[in-house]
RNA sequence: GGGAGCUUAGCUCAGCUGGUUCAGAGCAUCUGCCUUACAAGCAGAGGGUCACUGGUUCGAACCCAGUAGCUCCCA
């Protein structure tokens, strides 16, 4: 049979992927093993897989995969998210294509719509995430708008708000006016802008109206002129010279010749502007925190599409941005505008429509949040819910306690439809059906002749129905002491992005306690942004992300997903470059190639071990099991990188650099020796428990060598082998093993600066007599192609020497030496050994130190000194024999 | 404006409660090799005043203070 030199993931992947699902090795049910739970951060229904999904989703699939060859009962719960801005947005972009607009439909009629929609396109990420490898259980597939979810999200509502925490009221909210809806504070971004800061004067005058004699105007100063038309006050501050005789005075609206009052209050910043502020309560969120203080009138100028309103007076109708470049220039003809300044200020704008958000004021839903928040600042606080990495914690801690209600009402069709019944009045009730709400209503309002309530034309926020996720994936709330429910929950880990720390992670942590009086999980990992090389955030907007499917195609899922995690810890943005997938993918070549050379080897089962391979077996074992308990410490500590970078190295350096080479049976005349069948069936099985630290991080891989280098029966597969178990380890080996591999480097070393080639043999002597441990000689001999090894020998003549530990040896060599840059390398060392030996000594000599330091240290350093002073005297002498070669030539 | 954090090799990062001349890893770089598993490879080498300044200590990359630069969060 041919293997073929490199590894092909294409024909590979898709190949066990299926397997796994036909033996269904990724399905959990509840058992009597301990349960390994976690929930998928549920992507929206209108995403495409992208690079931040990609990362987040392998670190999911890495714990989950540990976790089941642990032994534990792994379930991974996968699912979507209805995002109801963001797919109502591209349902009414798809209708407008189609020519059908949203305001001609009914709620039902656009439903409809937004349902096939999801139906057609929202399981694509869902399918991009097999690709990656995803071990998820998918019988557990949830939709945060399928029935039984929403049941419970308008379950909540209605219970929150029996419980006096849900109220209605109104509020300046962020108002999306392309998407006509109010979102949180959470999803605006405020971008830094090129603006004109516009100096506008009001004409003065007294309370009946009159002139105010010499003085007559006061100019203000403003980003936004169009809101001018709802003007109802002018502040200044109190202790504003320039100001001061203003009070009790009126100014004069311009257009609308509306007169309203100067007011004084110390929020004013004197030195911005003319130190002079127009107060337009209706549409500035510190204009209406002023109008509520001075009990200033509100007028609302700007409707809900951006447009100026009737209240306006003028421009009703036109856009804001539109009246704000013609009310300037109005206002300028009036004689009005005073100077225009260039400045720079923060806009927001909607995260889901990029639209400038607009500050209104409406009618909205809230949850009341400093009571139902606290046991989730707590839960944090006392580490019941560890955040990783915990610098975090501060961050959390600030929020939780400075936490504002939460604006829980969205103007959209796309989501749960609040559960708040009206009558013609505006009276209301708060009830699950329409019939419930009668009965509701008139027991409250004792109003029989009403037949009809209305319901509240707008949905929940998505967050309100996510923040329920852990608990309604298991349908805790629909029965909540199912056996599903009393079995996973709380989940284990929960790996997330910082940017929702607060509005989901927190918000999942109060339902938690709320519902279930229980954490939702006990860890929550939160993973960095991937960036691109300039360090920008890659997203779909910038173009400057690569396609994840790009690349598992034309790297497989291992190499990507290895990539990913090289250099990502916990907390830490990923500055994602291609190179770090080609990292990958050399690694699964290795790995491939090592299976080939195994596999390769002619098994004779007459010959016996050498002692040269029974030695590479015992130090390899020792080997593996020193890595085996530091990665799974790593593990432990969640540092997924350096877990990876651990069995990197314990691979491609231990296994194929030493122990391969060790054990590697010699060519005799161009043809390979067979191997004897000892360390054929070690090699095997280390190889096999070596898959199995890779299958988390490379699952496809090492399933399919996993099945390649033994005969497996069906249902033994790697995803489903149990995690090595750390076994004793012999340190004496393993330190005679780093001497040993000194020795063969600096034997190396010499071939390569003498350019020696490696088919000559060299010889090695060292000073040392028997005593020495020489266990690797035979390691040395075949290493390094040597002819012998001798000991207790002395220098001979043309000889290159070096000193490992505190053993000196020799080469000799046939070539001539350079006496002059070996005297040069003796005297460099004799000065650091000298520096050393001093710093050392200095420290020995010091009363204090030897008076307060520990006393393994101070052994420690006596240790060194002796060391050093050892060595010192070899070099010592090196130098002096060779200085007197010098001479005598 | 308020708060949190970061700064170690060209790049990305380790460095646990101060204690091996403590400065480390991977990648990249350089040199030599098509050696019969792998050139997607092998062997070897070079590379850093641990941001800066001062302090505490017998001893500081690590603790403290200040300075500079960067990032994030909140307003």
């Amino acid at each position: 049979m041919e293997i073929p030199k490199t590894y092909n993931p294409a024909t590979v992947e898709d190949k066990w992927y299926q397997y796994w699902l036909d033996k269904k090795f990724f399905k959990s049910v509840p058992d009597e093993r301990e349960p390994y739970t976690i929930v998928i951060p549920p992507p929206n229904v209108t995403g495409v897989l992208h690079m931040g999904h990609m990362l987040n989703n392998t670190i999911q699939d890495v714990l989950i995969r540990r976790a089941r060859m642990q032994g534990k009962n792994a379930c991974w719960v996968p699912g979507t998210d209805h995002a109801s801005i963001a797919t109502e947005a591209k349902v009414v972009n798809l209708l407008k294509e189609k020519g059908i607009k949203k305001t001609d439909l009914t709620r039902e009629e656009f439903l409809k719509y937004a349902f096939e929609w999801k139906e057609k396109y929202g399981g694509i990420i869902l399918e991009q995430l097999k690709k990656l490898g995803a071990s998820c259980d998918w019988d557990r597939t949830r939709f945060t708008m399928e029935d039984s979810l929403s049941e419970a999200v308008i379950d909540v509502f209605i219970d929150l708000y029996n419980k006096g925490q849900i109220y209605r009221g109104v509020r300046m909210v962020n108002w999306d006016p392309a998407g006509m809806t109010a979102v949180s504070d959470e999803e605006v971004i405020y971008k830094e802008t090129n603006a004109k800061l516009f100096h506008v004067r009001y004409k003065l005058v007294n309370e009946d109206g009159t002139n105010l004699g010499n003085e007559s105007y006061i100019t203000i100063a403003t980003t936004r002129p169009e809101t001018i038309l709802g003007d109802t006050a002018v502040c200044v501050h109190p202790d504003d010279d320039r100001y001061k005789h203003l009070k009790g005075k009126f100014a004069i609206i311009p257009f609308v010749n509306r007169k309203v009052p100067i007011i004084f209050d110390d929020y004013i910043t004197m030195e911005f502007g003319t130190g002079a502020l127009k107060v337009t309560p209706a549409h500035d969120i510190n204009d209406y925190q002023l109008g509520v203080k001075h009990q200033l009138e509100v007028i609302d100028t700007i409707s809900a599409n951006g447009s100026m309103s009737e209240a306006a007076g003028f421009y009703i109708g036109e856009d804001r941005f539109t009246v704000r470049k013609k009310i300037v220039k109005d206002l300028e003809e009036a004689g009005h505008l005073v100077k225009v300044e260039d400045i720079k200020n923060k806009v927001g704008y909607s995260e889901r429509t990029d639209a400038v958000i607009e500050p209104k004021l409406s009618m909205q839903w809230f949850l009341k949040m400093d009571k139902i928040a606290k046991p989730a600042l707590d839960a944090v606080l006392n580490n019941e819910v560890k955040l990783i990495p915990d610098k975090f914690v501060n961050t959390y801690k600030h929020w939780m306690e400075n936490v504002y209600d939460w604006c829980i009402s969205r103007q959209l069709w796309w989501g749960q439809r609040i559960p708040a019944w009206y009558d013609q009045k505006g009276n209301f009730v708060v009830a699950k059906t329409h019939e419930e709400a009668l009965i509701k209503y008139r027991a409250t309002y004792t109003d029989t002749t009403v037949n009809t309530l209305s319901q509240d034309e707008d949905v929940v926020d998505t967050w309100f129905s996510s923040w329920l996720w852990p608990i309604s994936v298991f349908d805790g709330f629909k029965d909540p002491n199912n056996a599903d429910i009393n079995y996973y929950y709380p989940t284990n880990d929960l790996v997330t992005a910082p940017e929702i720390l607060f509005f989901w992670v927190a918000r999942m942590i109060i339902a938690g306690y709320e519902y279930r009086g229980e954490k939702p999980f006990s860890n929550v990992y939160l993973t960095g942004i991937v960036r691109d090389k300039l360090g920008r955030k890659m997203s779909k907007s910038l173009g400057n992300s690569p396609d994840p499917l790009d690349l598992i195609a034309e790297n497989g899922a291992d190499a990507v997903r290895m990539g990913m995690l090289l250099t990502s810890p916990a907390g830490n943005d990923l500055p994602f470059d291609v190179s770090l997938i080609e990292q990958g993918r050399n690694f699964n070549n290795k790995i491939w190639n090592a299976f080939r050379l195994i596999k390769g080897f002619e098994v004779d089962s007459h010959k016996s071990q050498p002692a040269n391979s029974q030695l590479a077996c015992e130090w390899f074992e020792s080997r593996f099991n020193q890595q085996l308990l530091l990665i799974n410490d790593l593990y432990s500590k969640y540092r997924m990188s350096e877990v990876l970078m651990t069995t990197y190295k314990l691979v491609w350096d231990d296994f194929c650099a030493w122990y391969l080479e060790m054990i590697k049976p010699d060519f005799v005349e161009g043809k390979a020796m067979p191997i004897d069948a000892a360390t054929y069936a070690k090699s095997i099985t280390y190889f096999g428990n070596l898959l199995k630290l890779l299958h988390p991080f490379m699952p496809f891989i090492t399933e399919e060598l996993w099945h390649l280098i033994e005969d497996r029966k069906e249902t033994d597969c790697l995803i489903v082998s149990k995690w090595p178990e750390p076994e004793k380890i012999n340190h004496e080996l393993l330190s005679g093993f780093t001497h040993a591999a000194d020795i063969i480097q600096q034997i190396r070393n010499i071939r390569n600066q003498k350019g020696i080639s490696p088919k000559e043999t060299l010889q090695l002597l060292s000073r040392a007599a028997e005593s020495r441990n020489t266990s690797f000689d035979s390691m040395i001999l075949k290493l390094v192609n040597l002819s012998h090894i001798q000991h207790g020998a002395d220098k001979p003549a043309g000889a290159i020497n070096f000193i490992v530990g505190t053993t000196e040896y020799f080469v000799p060599l046939t070539q001539s030496i350079d006496v002059k840059a070996e005297i040069a390398k003796y005297e460099a060392e004799i000065v650091y050994l000298n520096g050393f030996l001093e710093s050392v000594n200095k420290k020995l000599g010091n009363e204090k130190f030897v008076a307060n330091a520990k006393p393994e240290i101070i052994a420690n350093e006596r240790k060194k000194a002796e060391d050093a002073q050892a060595k010192l005297l070899i070099v010592k002498e090196q130098l002096a024999s060779l200085a007197s070669g010098v001479a005598q030539s």
